[in-house]
DNA sequence: GAGTTTGAAACT
DNA sequence: CAGTTTCAAACTC
């Protein structure tokens, strides 16, 4: 397919002559090689980088790109962008369109992270150029970036970071706004690969790293995204691998960070210089997401890091290679999990850093997986054996530390992260996710697992305004994401990686200088983690199965693709426009996606604005509306000091506002509770409850007279690791009952999916827009790190696990959990966002939320952070949490804050509630409805560049008025009216 | 895949 | 807060 093209990339990265024009070109020329100028950073990033370089292309997309490099999906994206073709030949056409399109360029292997999105990517040489253009040379950008940096630096919370960042990204660039994606098709013979990558930075990372981290970047300002794909071939893939080897080795060795760093700031500077192309580099946060396809098509999209890229390149290649290919693939995960490989993901973070999750798999052990959390920065690698990989470069400190080497890095991350616990580490194959872990065993994987399915999003960004403007007018693709899988055809798979940037922060450790940095870390984090990755159950499952198997990637291309079909999907949203609690991706804070099979869909990138906004407001009226919807109870020992003091009680989980259930007798998953895998609690206000998790009345009581008895309890979401204790108690307990998942041996999601057939997997990407920093961090300030440790692990887990189905909220990221084990990450940084509005007040937000942080890093994107809310959190009244367990008890938000309330296991979500003032329907934007920007990209584009400015991610929240105005309903679309009806009078019974 | 059931979310 | 409507998932066929 794009053969043609893929020379005519590499030409022109060289011979700049024709590239010069367009950014995209520029924005090669920068990553890769070098320039001359800035090479400091650049000359080892490059060298790395310069896989990318080629491998970008230019844009080719214009022209026919179509052809298939990408397959991806995105379906939403495309949606937004343009369309509609989503699968593969949509993927293509985004690119194509020019304008629309962005591209993304990978990275990956620098820094993973990279991000250098262009929103458009249409212009795409010469967008590249431009972008950089602007700015001037790289440098020039980076110069700026580092001055960003320093902004950011100062500020420590998300918000400032945001703001700082949409100055930066102004300044620097004026364009910036929207994410940009590039796409780059290596493109091999065969087939080709994408990979897409975003990247989302904060300016946090900035600070830290300054030097290092400078580069990364990205800041945040307004979040790009920036997404790359590439296809590559299977040559590029080698070298590239070969580069990120290269990469990790610098890092560790000398400079990891740098290389890193360097790449990333290219990469941002391309993105944001371009004025016109929003290439900013998004400060916030950039992520990567990368999706192979996998054996056939492996595209990848990664966002990630280069490293992931690599790796999963490399695990192809030894595995399967199937296509060799390589693989290119999938990022992360999974696909490699077929291969043995170890999957990596990398999240960059968008906020703040960029946090980077690899998930390697190793043929031999999986575990790699961990994630990093972003706070430290750990990215985990893991290594697959093969390589080193490892990504992580992401942050340049990270990076470093990072590092992971080999294998055994993973066990450095963990020990860094820590604490985290075990439960984290579970290696396990990561790619799987959550599938496998809730097959096998939850307990081990969870992390990986998680990390690898999802990806990411990055989500930061965007400014309301861009996101209202872009709406408007047209969507920007930026976002992406879809790429993933894709595959369409194929397979698969889709991985996403994310990385974090995470903050190089914790990388930088050693900047640690400031505590507050940690703190901020946390909080970042927990922004950063915004990407959520999520699985889908199916997903994991095949995965799981094809790891089993051995490799099958032919199976499980198809398995996939069915599966992604099915599994992957997310919501289906129709007349909410994705705005409201009734759809999954945004009750999860996460964007939607290719998966999604949503109308009119508002919940992307593009309209970030109008996400976070209507988030507020939401949030407004009920503080734990965005919070995980499990609790579980942890206890803690004092003695213990972290992490691992404590422990969960299994039957401790429970829905942080109780089921309703009248008809299901919480026998299906009607019923919230079970869906969740957690018995209906005193909160429940069920009918004939026969939970086979725990019936409301007694389950619930006794089991807290035993946590309460152990020394301190908390309620941790479901999340946590705890939670995956919990589940896997419960599955002890009830092992088939409880969850749900468990019942069909797929898990219902995966029968779901595909009833069994295949699976799917899908993973879905998810973005998250991360909540709004502050919170998280005030949440996760409260607590302590330990328990952030955990939370790392749960969040990635949940994040990819979980997936139910769907996306699993946090909650539901329980479930996922309870199979198993791993947590969700996504939701705990929905749950810090939240938390610390409401919940902040509350006690609860306090120390809960540690937890959350390193969730966050791992999922995808989220836009989660509301912007908002600051945090003034409320107060927490209305939870009561009890008295007592106050002291002792910690209840431990899942994801948001909820947990407080949670914890009190009695008090009845009522509490949860919260008052919100305004009650009013948000409306969301409206858009017209369906295609709000589907075609329209341009517009877009310029729009956001003013949205940035003036709005920063998070924007105040306040008001958040509608852009849209509201009127919802806009849409004729009406069908469905009648529905109403029916479902009283017929109901029932 | 269409249609029904269900209970949460949204709204009054 | 209660009651109603709206919504999309879960489930059924
Ligand atoms: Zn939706
Ligand atoms: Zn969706
Ligand atoms: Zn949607
Ligand atoms: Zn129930
Ligand atoms: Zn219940
Ligand atoms: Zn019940």
């Amino acid at each position: 397919m794009d053969s043609p093209e893929r020379s005519q990339i590499v030409t022109s990265k060289p011979s700049s002559p024709p590239v010069q024009d367009s950014p995209f070109f520029n924005c090669i020329i920068n990553l890769s090689p070098i320039k001359p100028g800035n090479a400091r950073h650049a000359a080892q990033g490059f060298s790395e980088l310069n896989f990318p370089s080629p491998v970008f292309t230019s844009p080719r997309m214009n022209s026919q790109r179509e052809t298939g490099f990408l397959k991806r999906r995105s379906k939403c994206l495309h949606s937004s962008i343009a369309d509609p073709a989503h699968e593969h030949g949509s993927g293509e056409k985004i690119l194509a369109e020019d304008s629309h399109v962005s591209e993304r360029l990978i990275t990956q292997s620098m820094a993973g992270l990279v991000p250098c999105s262009h929103k458009e990517f249409d212009n795409t040489a010469s967008e590249q150029v431009q972008r950089r253009s602007p700015s001037g040379s790289v440098e020039e950008y980076l110069a700026d970036t580092m001055e960003a940096g320093g902004f950011a630096n100062s500020t420590d919370s998300g918000d400032l970071r945001m703001k700082q960042a949409h100055e930066v990204s102004q300044a620097t660039q004026s364009g910036s706004s929207g994410p940009k994606e590039t796409i780059m098709k290596l493109d091999d013979d065969d087939e080709t690969k994408v990979m897409e990558t975003e990247v989302a930075a904060s300016l946090t990372l900035l600070e830290q790293a300054e030097e290092d981290l400078l580069a990364l970047e990205p800041v945040s300002g307004e979040q790009n995204h920036h997404h790359l794909v590439a296809d590559v071939a299977a040559e590029p893939l080698s070298i590239a691998s070969n580069r990120m080897e290269h990469a990790f080795v610098n890092f560790d060795e000398e400079r990891p960070a740098r290389s890193g760093s360097q790449d990333v700031r290219l990469q941002n500077a391309e993105g944001g210089q371009q004025g016109g192309l929003d290439c900013t580099p998004q400060l916030p946060s950039e992520s990567l997401q990368i999706i192979q396809a996998n054996e056939n098509y492996n595209e990848i999209s990664g966002a990630i890091s280069n490293g992931s890229v690599e790796n999963n390149m490399l695990y192809d290649f030894e595995e399967g290679h199937q296509h060799q290919r390589g693989t290119r693939r999938r990022c992360l995960q999974f696909e490699a999990a077929q291969a043995q490989g170890s999957t990596i993901c990398n999240n960059l973070s968008s906020w703040n850093t960029t946090n980077i999750l690899l998930n390697s798999r190793s043929p031999t052990s999986p575990t790699d997986l961990e994630i990093m959390d972003s706070l430290h920065l750990q990215s985990r690698s893991t290594s697959s054996n093969r390589q080193p990989v490892t990504f992580s470069r992401p942050i340049t400190s990270r990076l470093t530390i990072l590092p992971v080497k080999t294998p055994e890095s993973h066990e450095v991350d963990r020990s860094i992260q820590n604490s985290v616990n075990s439960s984290m580490k579970a290696p396990m194959p990561s790619g799987i996710g959550l599938h496998l872990n809730s097959i096998v065993n939850a307990a081990t994987m969870r992390c990986d697992t998680a990390a690898s399915t999802k990806f990411v999003e990055k989500s930061p960004s965007l400014t309301e305004h861009d996101l209202h403007e872009d709406s408007k007018s047209s969507s920007l693709p930026t976002r992406v994401v879809e790429k993933f899988s894709d595959n369409m055809d194929d397979d698969q798979q889709e991985s996403l990686a994310i990385v974090r940037a995470s903050s190089a922060t914790f990388q930088s450790s050693h900047d640690v200088k400031l505590m507050n940095e940690t703190l901020q870390l946390e909080l970042i984090e927990h922004h950063m983690t915004p990407f959520d990755e999520r699985k889908t159950v199916s997903e994991n499952t095949d995965r799981f199965e094809e790891f089993n198997q051995s490799y099958p990637k032919k199976k499980r291309k198809k398995t996939l693709n069915s599966i992604e079909g099915e599994g992957c999907k997310r919501c289906n949203c129709k007349r909410s426009k994705c705005l409201k609690l009734y759809c999954e991706c945004f009750a999860a804070g996460i964007y939607c996606a290719e998966p999604c099979s949503c109308q009119g869909c508002f919940n992307k990138p593009e309209y970030e604005d109008t996400v976070l906004g209507t988030r507020q407001q939401i949030e407004s009226r009920d503080p734990l509306a965005f919070a995980p919807k499990i609790l579980r109870r942890v206890t803690e020992s004092p003695a213990n000091s972290g992490e691992d003091g404590n422990q969960v009680t299994p039957s401790s989980a429970r829905h942080k506002k109780g089921c309703n259930c009248k008809k299901s007798m919480c026998l299906k998953k009607y019923c919230e509770c079970y869906q969740a895998g957690v018995g209906c609690s005193d909160g429940c206000r069920c009918e004939g409850c026969k939970n086979p998790c725990g019936i409301k009345e007694g389950y619930d009581e006794t089991r807290e007279m035993t946590y309460k008895k152990t020394d301190g309890e908390k309620w941790e979401d479901s999340s946590d690791d705890k939670l995956d204790m919990a589940d896997i108690r419960s599955d002890l307990l009830h092992p088939d009952l409880c969850h749900p998942h468990n019942l069909s041996p797929l898990t219902p999601l995966f029968q779901s999916s595909n009833h069994g057939k295949d699976i799917t997997k899908s993973r879905v990407l998810a973005r998250r827009y991360d909540p709004s920093p502050e919170s998280e961090r005030q949440v996760k300030t409260g607590q302590g790190t330990s328990h952030r440790v955990s939370y790392d692990l749960e969040s990635e887990c949940s994040t990819a696990g979980r997936v139910d189905q769907t996306l699993p909220r946090q909650d539901e990221l329980l479930d996922l959990c309870d199979h198993t084990p791993l947590p969700n990450v996504p939701s705990r940084v929905m749950a810090s966002s939240s938390a610390s509005n409401t919940a902040g007040r509350g006690k609860a937000s306090r120390a809960q939320f540690h937890g959350s942080v390193s969730l966050s890093s791992v999922a995808p994107l989220r836009w989660r952070g509301s912007p908002v809310t600051p945090l003034p959190r409320l107060s927490g009244n209305k939870f009561p949490r009890e008295p007592d367990s106050d002291s002792s008890r910690l209840y431990e938000i899942q994801e948001d804050d909820t947990p407080e309330i949670l914890k009190d296991t009695r008090t009845p979500i009522k509490a949860v509630k919260a008052n919100s003032p305004n009650q009013k329907r948000v409306s969301p934007p409206q858009n017209h409805t369906h295609e709000p920007r589907s075609s329209c990209s341009p517009s877009l584009k310029s729009g956001r560049k003013f949205v940035l400015r003036s709005i920063s991610t998070f924007p105040p929240l306040t008001p958040y008025s509608d852009p849209r105005g509201g009127s919802r309903d806009k849409t004729h679309m009406k069908m469905f009216p009648v529905k109403n009806s029916h479902r009283d009078a017929g109901v029932m019974i």
